[in-house]
DNA sequence: TCGTAGATTTACCAATTGGTAAAAAACGGA
DNA sequence: TCCGTTTTTTACCAATTGGTAAATCTACGA
């Protein structure tokens, strides 16, 4: 039996363990929680159904537990503002990383999309205790950096909304614009753009 | 039976189409495609599932029937802009459209963000015949603008996709917003910020 | 009012779903 | 090498899924 308090996973444990985290990122991720199977999850993971419920409890915990992951994952680039730093460049860093996690770990950000998008049922005491508090402090910090004149006067929460929004999109909304902007460095331009409209709007 | 060119629809049929289009709304706008149930559909709808089945052919012909009907709603803000207006005051107005379509019809929004989020494996032929010219005759129109110096220079396409995304987002992630700003005027803030921010971004 | 086309219900079905029990196999320390 | 533990497989199951056939009911024009 594999509980939540076992002393040493084995290395069986955490290589089928992140193994099955893998697939079931795939699979949720394109399917969103009630459309993804473990049959799906288990193909993907190239491990039979059984074995995988012999490592989770079930469909639930495996997307509970990818939900807890990713929670710290998406937490961290916000994490890193500095509020001693100089607070446009803190700003455009920070969509930067949030430009970067959306190339580098799209289904991370689809993950969480399909999540909101269905009302976050499964993560919504997560968004409480976790999101809330730093997004406050957050909002806090830059609207010192405002009072004290060193930015334009924006409403932070939705300066904040504005910089999830179009960074994100570069993820979730990838099978349009590959479509709009087929063979392009979607990337590197979408880099450029956002620097200058975040830029524009900050700057006094 | 009930071809897609029988001469009269009765005013039963209609009615039955109507309530059973708005109860697929709501359940795939929620869960997805795959997520969605043909009898949460029909009790949603209030009619039996075979009764369902009496209208259409079957699970995804909803789906796609859902979907075609979407995109006309989804593109007439962008059809609505006016080459010949004011270059501004056309893209203002059209953020504003979007912005209003977000608070109107969540469910729509939801519906296309789940599609595309999963691929758009039911949409990419729509959004290649109808999304695509309309993407490329605006963007041309806009770059004529900026050619012309009534706006600043800006990457066209990444700042329609900015657009999009800034809009969009308040009906998409409005489970995450809700628990961010609970019981505030969400949609008045945004509409400020957004044209606070697309002016500064455009104003030479 | 009566006949019929249209609308709805009842009773199903095969496939897929999440999940279980228990046997079999593989592993690892003594 | 042996034995107990961990891991994996086999063989299931009940519930739910999308969908169908056919009987029944209802609306409505002649």
């Amino acid at each position: 039996m594999s509980d939540t308090l076992d002393k040493k996973p084995s290395r069986i444990q955490l290589r089928n363990r992140r193994r099955i985290m893998d697939a079931a990122l795939d699979v949720f991720s394109q399917h969103g929680y009630r459309g993804a199977t473990l049959d799906q999850i288990a193909i993907t993971a190239g491990l039979s159904k059984p074995n995988i419920l012999y490592y989770f409890a079930g469909k639930e915990e495996i997307h509970v537990t990818l939900l807890s992951q990713l929670m710290e994952t998406w937490l961290d680039p916000l994490i890193e503002m500095d509020a001693d730093g100089d607070p446009l460049g803190e700003i455009l860093a920070y969509v930067q990383r949030k430009l970067d996690m959306s190339r580098d770990l799209p289904r991370e950000s689809r993950l969480f999309a399909n999540e909101i998008l269905q009302g976050a049922p499964r993560m919504g005491a997560h968004l409480q205790s976790d999101l809330k508090p730093l997004f406050d402090e957050k909002c806090a910090v830059i609207q010192g950096w405002m009072n004290r004149g060193q930015l334009a006067q924006v409403n932070v929460h939705h300066l904040i909304f504005s910089i999830w929004s179009t960074t994100q999109h570069y993820a979730d909304f990838e099978a349009q614009i590959s479509v709009l902007e087929p063979g392009k460095d979607t990337y590197t331009d979408a880099t450029q753009t956002l620097k200058q409209m975040f830029t524009a709007l900050l700057t006094l």
